[in-house]
DNA sequence: GGCGACCGTTCAGAATGCACGAACCGATCG
DNA sequence: CGATCGGTTCGTGCATTCTGAACGGTCGCC
């Protein structure tokens, strides 16, 4: 684990929208580490476009970013197979649609469209991370990890409470992920805001891995009585995607691990790599 | 110069939309290093969430960096100054638009929006990469860059050519951009394709910086008459944009370097090496 | 207007962490 | 069933990075 690199990207992650500037002293002072590290750092990050420089001498995030998330983009699978998807889910259903993924124990989202009759959820938006134990998405891809996985980013951030339902205990979380895990979707039952509920179900990859999960956000009031009918709709929507994926799954909410394969000989070897 | 930190960022470049998937041994072939050194590469960038890996233990881009890219355009003075104005010049046009910025010595556009009347213009496009000697933004990023540094770009890359009209040689490059640079805007006549346009000009920010260029595209039987009228329009336009992002000139096309802050010593005084 | 504090930058010595090649393991294919 | 290819692991020696102190420019305060 080489250490520079380590140090780099924890760079890299310092630059946030509320502080998107950042000065050699700075990073030295956050990151402990002497001025002069901190001031390589920047510099090579610099050179090679990771950053650039202000004109008052200090570091912003460079274009070289964008280019590499648009290669990331053009080149996922995700993203195309499941837009048409949640366009649809959002022609029918006139609610908020999002899909995120798991970035470092937290829910990254990714793509987020907007229904006429759906509420502004401003908290989640494209590119915003979140908490992963108070939303539906988060609870989905959570449910999909090693229990010592999530163990570990418990342990690290904690159990942030957003609302009285916000689950807040080790234990709530380990018996709603096992629950989310055999049902194959999530709720989020104004978890991290009062007034708010969505379903959020699993999408998986060729392998069986979960890679995304997807969610419909719906205001508490039109969430109760049709909770059913939201179920199946981002469960069915979800799989579509997953199927798009080259997910062809025999029984659908079964054994987390690795499904195929081993199961039934000929089907695994017809995935083109 | 952090040679780790480096070769994390040449891996990085490695991935392109054509070949958005590498191995440890090819990715140990291209650099030319062994692979237990790219193998810890890999690994690294993996575990930062820079790299994600496939279900068959290769690595792809990793969501972090659709972060970090969202939180650079969220925080980017210049995308939020630039798009309503090229918004009403598409508006007023009807042809395309684009903007670009100077990486690594190639032009990579930023933003692009297309007018009614525009023809697709399929080589550029939105995170793309382009040479920077043939089109009209590249000019002008170029003209305001040092000369030795033009040179080692055109070292590195060369003078591909497009159509006839590519500038081939150094010395009309030479020529041309020192034209740019006294005009304040460049044309494209054809350069990079035949029948395509394009009038450009440069974009600064407070300190005097050229930070972008911004470009209207037209195809060729509409240049040639309107050619002036489309010059004082994406040079007003580019102006609209830097007055937006703090720079107030007095003259406006006139000392390329440093205008503002001290007149004679001018060289050395913003940002120190 | 001059003094001081702050910040980015540079430098040289010291040890730590990376580079390297060989060996391991698992999957894939003939 | 064996051979080849790809990803992974491991231990050692050397070079790279880390460290802290000093430099020089800029800004703000007195």
């Amino acid at each position: 684990m080489l250490q520079t690199v380590q140090k780099a990207a924890q760079v890299l992650r310092l630059f946030t929208p509320k502080q998107p500037e950042w000065g050699v002293t700075e990073v030295a002072a956050v990151l402990g580490i002497p001025k002069s590290g901190a001031h390589a750092l920047l510099r090579t990050l610099a050179a090679e476009g990771l950053l650039q420089r202000t004109p008052n001498g200090r570091y912003r995030l460079g274009w070289s970013l964008f280019e590499l998330s648009q290669t990331l983009l053009d080149s996922s699978a995700l993203l195309r197979a499941a837009r048409p998807i949640m366009e649809r889910l959002v022609a029918g259903w006139g609610e908020t649609t999002q899909l995120a993924v798991l970035v470092d124990g937290q829910v990254l989202y990714v793509e987020k469209l907007q229904g006429d009759r759906a509420l502004e959820i401003v908290l989640s938006g494209v590119g915003k991370r979140l908490p992963a134990h108070c939303s539906g998405v988060g609870k989905v891809l959570l449910a999909h990890q090693p229990w010592e996985n999530v163990l570990a980013i418990v342990e690290r951030t904690g159990l942030v409470s957003f609302t009285p339902n916000t689950i807040s205990s080790v234990e709530q979380l380990r018996a709603e992920l096992e629950r989310v895990r055999q049902q194959g979707f999530a709720y989020d039952q104004e978890e991290v805001m009062v007034g708010l509920c969505c379903a959020a179900a699993p999408i998986y990859d060729e392998s069986g891995q979960v890679i995304a999960a997807m969610s419909l956000s719906v205001p508490a009031y039109r969430f109760y009585p049709n909770r059913q009918r939201l179920t199946t709709a981002i469960v069915d929507a979800a799989r579509r995607v997953s199927e798009e994926l080259g997910y062809y799954q025999e029984a659908w909410p079964w054994e987390n691990g690795k499904p195929s394969r081993s199961r039934s000989s000929g089907l695994a070897t017809s995935v083109p790599t």
